[in-house]
DNA sequence: TTGGTGATGTTT
DNA sequence: AACATCACCAAA
């Protein structure tokens, strides 16, 4: 298997082109149980002063000081007290634009992610292992000490590569589970992928 | 299959 | 009081 780092550059384009390129690319993590491996299927753009949806919409706080660095980094935050959400930050420094990562498919260490959510070992449930921005990250054991981890580092990063994906068709939506900014169609998702999230907005 | 609800940090 | 959520249970 071929798992190459994407370099600084990527992070620095256009926020909603990082986040349809991102799209069939592998989040991956070394963690103590072993390198952890998914497939981005669905993901959402934050154009920070832009977007009303945004967490930096406001501008900078302590909560979202991440989400204004360059771009690749990782913005991880706490939500609805119970959830984190895990973001990769895109453009260059000061911007607080960033990515939702919403669905991975599991590729490698399954079983290491199944134990985090506590699924089935069998496999049965895999289908929801990391069908939603929360499962995803406990999935891969993304919690508040992550956030602000810089994705050309060691621990957690963005791959290219090839693991017997064939082409695929991008479809696009508006984002899920908000009320500000609905009308933008800035969510993106691999069609017919099977470990997409269960949000509703299903368009093109 | 749908719908209501609990959990409860952070910002407004 | 709202929120970039998810799991659980009850009702239909």
């Amino acid at each position: 298997m071929q798992l190459r780092k994407l370099p600084r550059k990527f992070y620095l384009q256009p926020t909603l082109k990082v986040a349809k390129e991102l799209l069939g690319k592998y989040l991956v993590r070394r963690a103590k149980d072993g390198l952890l491996v998914g497939r981005i299927v669905e993901t959402e753009a934050y154009l920070g002063e832009k977007d009303p949806a945004s967490h930096a919409y406001r501008g900078l706080t302590k909560r979202n000081e991440v989400m204004f660095r360059k771009g690749g980094h990782l913005y991880v935050y706490f939500t609805y007290g119970m959830h984190f959400c895990a973001n990769i930050v895109t453009e260059e420094q000061g911007k607080g634009r960033a990515v939702l990562l919403r669905a991975i498919e599991p590729i490698r260490e399954v079983e290491q992610m199944r134990r985090r959510r506590g699924l089935a070992l069998d496999g049965s449930d895999d289908i929801d292992l990391a069908s939603g921005p929360a499962k995803l990250c406990e999935a891969f054991g993304i919690v508040r000490k992550e956030n602000g981890t810089d994705l050309l580092g060691k621990k957690v990063w963005i791959a290219a590569g090839k693991i017997g994906l064939a082409s695929f068709k991008i479809g696009i939506s508006t984002r899920v589970g908000i009320n500000n900014g609905r009308e933008h169609k800035w969510r993106f998702y691999i069609k017919g992928n099977p470990y997409l999230s269960s949000g509703k907005p299903v368009d093109t």
